[in-house]
RNA sequence: GGUCCCAUCGUCUAGCGGUUAGGACACCGGCCUUUCACGUCGGUAACAGGGGUUCAAGUCCCCUUGGGAUCACCA
């Protein structure tokens, strides 16, 4: 156990969506990585927006994703007392003051400042004091330097400094007395210990005045660590019209979470020319130095590959086992026919995603499908039915039903027949699976079992007549 | 507009001064084959532009251009 402490802090205003995923994964492979400790911290702060519902959805995909984390989950709504005594701190330390600017007013002013060219940062009306007006409404503003320069070493895009005049005077306590984000964040990262802080590159300009803050309250200032954002392939912001952004919406649509998860750590991270990792590798291997600077474009069919791979490795009886519900999803009981492990077996290589198994496997538990109009017109032809026949008949007498004993079977027929096996083969398959795209007819004559496949090919002379 | 970030094949990327600029996805061919796939072999395809520094620049510096983020009593 290493000091090491990182966070995962999302906002339940939604769902955990693939940027965020990337963001808590990184912090947990660097936690796993440096034997350190992982938190996870609910920032609920803004009370309106956030809801229970996102915060379950938000634990679920941490969950599906295989991110356990050590401490937490924690509740800003929660902390507010903390919060409060902090400000008091600030203000008793002449750090941070009331300012009574009404909204309307600081709105009116930034107009102005942006329509002279000016910075619309807040002009320090009340920095120095003002006369107590009453009980009129304040909020509290933290007195930031106006000289001096701001600089961080990020762990992924080097150093970078801002000059403090850029920085205003931002609120850190709202009128109504609840505290604002870029202070409880700072708080909570200085009195949860934390020592490194992995989160999204559109957090870099808050930075230098969260520093400001850590210096003023006197805590030391955590490492940073800036992920660029995932963008969709128009190379915008990732949103709904590029796809799915829900990592719970991929769970849906098929996809295994070790698939995700190596494709999102792909997605910005390297080692040299490695693709695949497992998750003992990336622990082992994962470093936020190695994260690249620029944005990434999400690319489904990568992530498809990468899917198709971990279903082509997986073992049968996991597979199935997930497959249940996309199964019963098209009113089918597995229960009710072939097993199912032996059914995947036959579909791992030709499925990228569960849903494209589960498609192709509804015509093991249908055994009155329709044929596909076009297959049955082109093979099951009158000259087919008596092989079908004939090779009904001697499948019927097979002791050996073992993909090895059908195949042997097979070659039996045709050589005795003195035909190919392209001359009955597609027949074959069309009587067993309705169409002309299906896994090998040896497998699924041992997946479907004797007395089924008997039941089709029969099926088929009889309705060529 | 101010500030900040970014820039190698279509996409994800390797590269950390000297390479025929490598790999992967996708795409296009060949092979394998009872279909569809898998697999396998091969191919198309990139250093944004301009200045420097250096014997030597994709690699270091500057500028331009182009993307993006952020400027709330949201997080």
């Amino acid at each position: 156990m290493s000091d090491v402490r990182l966070r995962f802090a999302p906002s339940p205003t939604g769902y955990l969506h693939v940027g965020g995923a990337r963001t808590a994964l990184f912090n947990w492979l660097l936690s796993r990585r440096e034997k350190g400790t992982f938190i996870l911290r609910i920032e609920d702060t803004d009370v309106a927006r956030s809801t229970q519902e996102s915060v379950d959805a938000i634990l679920q995909g941490m969950e599906w994703l295989g991110l356990d984390w050590d401490e937490g989950p924690f509740y800003q709504s929660e902390r507010f007392p903390v919060y409060k005594e902090f400000v008091e701190k600030l203000v008793a330390e002449g750090k941070a003051y009331r300012c009574y600017c009404t909204p309307e007013e600081l709105e009116a002013k930034r107009e102005l400042a942006m329509k002279e060219g000016r910075k619309p940062k807040y002009d320090g009306t009340c920095r120095n004091g003002v006369e107590e007006p009453g009980d009129k409404p304040y909020v509290i503003r933290f007195k930031a330097p106006h000289e001096g320069v701001t600089v961080f070493d990020d762990l992924i895009k080097g150093r970078i400094a801002f000059n403090n005049d850029e920085l205003d005077d931002l609120i850190i306590q709202r009128s109504d007395g609840t505290p604002t984000y870029n202070f409880v964040v700072v708080i909570d990262d200085a009195t949860m210990g934390i020592t490194t802080v992995i989160r999204g590159d559109d957090h870099i300009n808050n930075t230098p005045r969260q520093i400001l803050l850590y210096e003023a309250l006197g805590y030391p200032v955590p490492r940073f660590a800036h992920v660029p954002m995932i963008l969709g392939a128009d190379k915008t912001r990732l949103s709904k019209r590029h796809g799915a952004t829900s990592v719970m919406a991929y769970r849906d649509m098929g996809f295994l979470p070790e698939a995700m998860v190596n494709y999102l750590v792909r997605l910005g991270w390297s080692h040299g020319d490695q693709e695949i990792f497992s998750r003992e590798e990336l622990i082992e291997k994962f470093s936020i130095e190695a994260v690249g600077k620029s944005a990434g474009v999400f690319n489904p069919d990568k992530l498809l590959w990468l899917n198709h791979h971990y279903i082509k490795e997986s073992a049968p009886e996991r597979l199935a086992e997930l497959l249940v519900p996309f199964m019963k999803e098209r009113g089918i009981d597995p229960e009710s026919g072939p097993n199912l492990p032996l059914v995947v077996k036959t579909l791992q290589e030709r499925s990228r995603t569960l849903v494209e198994m589960a498609d192709g496997a509804i015509f093991y538990y249908q055994g009155d499908f329709a044929y596909d109009e076009q297959a049955a017109a082109k093979h099951l032809v009158p000259d087919a039915a008596p092989l079908l026949k004939a090779l009904a008949d001697k499948l019927e007498a097979l002791a050996d039903c073992s993909q090895t004993g059908i195949e042997a079977l097979f070659k039996e027929f045709i050589a005795e027949k003195g035909i190919k096996l392209g001359q009955v083969g597609p027949a074959v398959r069309v009587s067993l699976c309705g169409g002309t795209a299906s896994p090998g007819i040896y497998e699924v004559i041992e997946a479907l079992g004797k007395e089924e496949a008997l039941r089709r090919l029969r099926r088929a002379v009889a309705i060529i007549g």
